[in-house]
DNA sequence: ACCCATAATGCGGCTATGCTCATAAAAGTT
DNA sequence: AACTTTTATGAGCATAGCCGCATTATGGGT
């Protein structure tokens, strides 16, 4: 019974592949594009243009990330492309965080309170 | 039963400070000194010099960072700042992606031996 | 074959931030 | 109080990456 096992420094690469992937949800725009996604499905790049009023091609570039790192899918139908999230993971990783936030907020009002 | 529960869009608020933590995880820097901080435990700034080869500045800044987002506690020791890993979420993160990535390569792997 | 609709990409400006050098601040020693 | 040690911080440079404009590529319709 060990409260921390014995962890092993990461490799560089590993290191830059984790910074890397943290990298992708650095960006309020791709972590928005994201939600988007998981909350309305499956949308083209139109769709997600008019719920988000970014440009088209700042969505594009953004998409492209996200499909490179296997966040998303992409399907053809006639012209347009349908994208959809690809994986529960980007979410998992939000609600962990969200409830960090919101302890560590909870402690701060703690803190103001006195007690 | 519902796979998708149904779920709000956040706030901009929301998405920045997802994304403004996510953004701290996105350094190799950073997240190599959170690792280093996990392997040896309790570390002043010196070792950690010594440990990752950073100039005395450069970790200063980065090691704020950190702490300001609570992730490194601070003690000081006469002259010198001991720094701690200071919530067990980065690793839980890490090892959340890091299992993604493995499965992902093995994908490929299976992709090009064909079965 | 031509034209339209949709999405991707080259180019360029702009901002943010990593990183260093030099300096200041904090704490201990004599 | 002066000096040393350790760490934080201001200033500046260099680079990375977002973002829009314009263009190109891709697929469908007539």
């Amino acid at each position: 019974m060990r409260r921390t096992p014995p962890q092993s420094l990461p490799s560089p690469q590993l290191l830059d592949e984790l910074s890397g992937f943290f990298r992708l949800l650095s960006e309020p725009a791709r972590l928005q594009l994201l939600c988007q996604l998981k909350h309305g499905g499956a949308m083209d790049v139109s769709s997600l243009i008019e719920a988000t009023g970014f440009s088209q091609s700042h969505i594009s570039r953004q998409l492209g990330q996200l499909h490179r790192a296997g966040l998303v899918s992409c399907e053809r139908d006639g012209t347009r492309l349908i994208y959809a999230v690809a994986d529960p993971l980007v979410d998992d990783l939000c609600n962990l965080v969200q409830r960090r936030l919101k302890q560590r907020l909870e402690e701060q009002l703690r803190q103001l309170q006195g007690v």
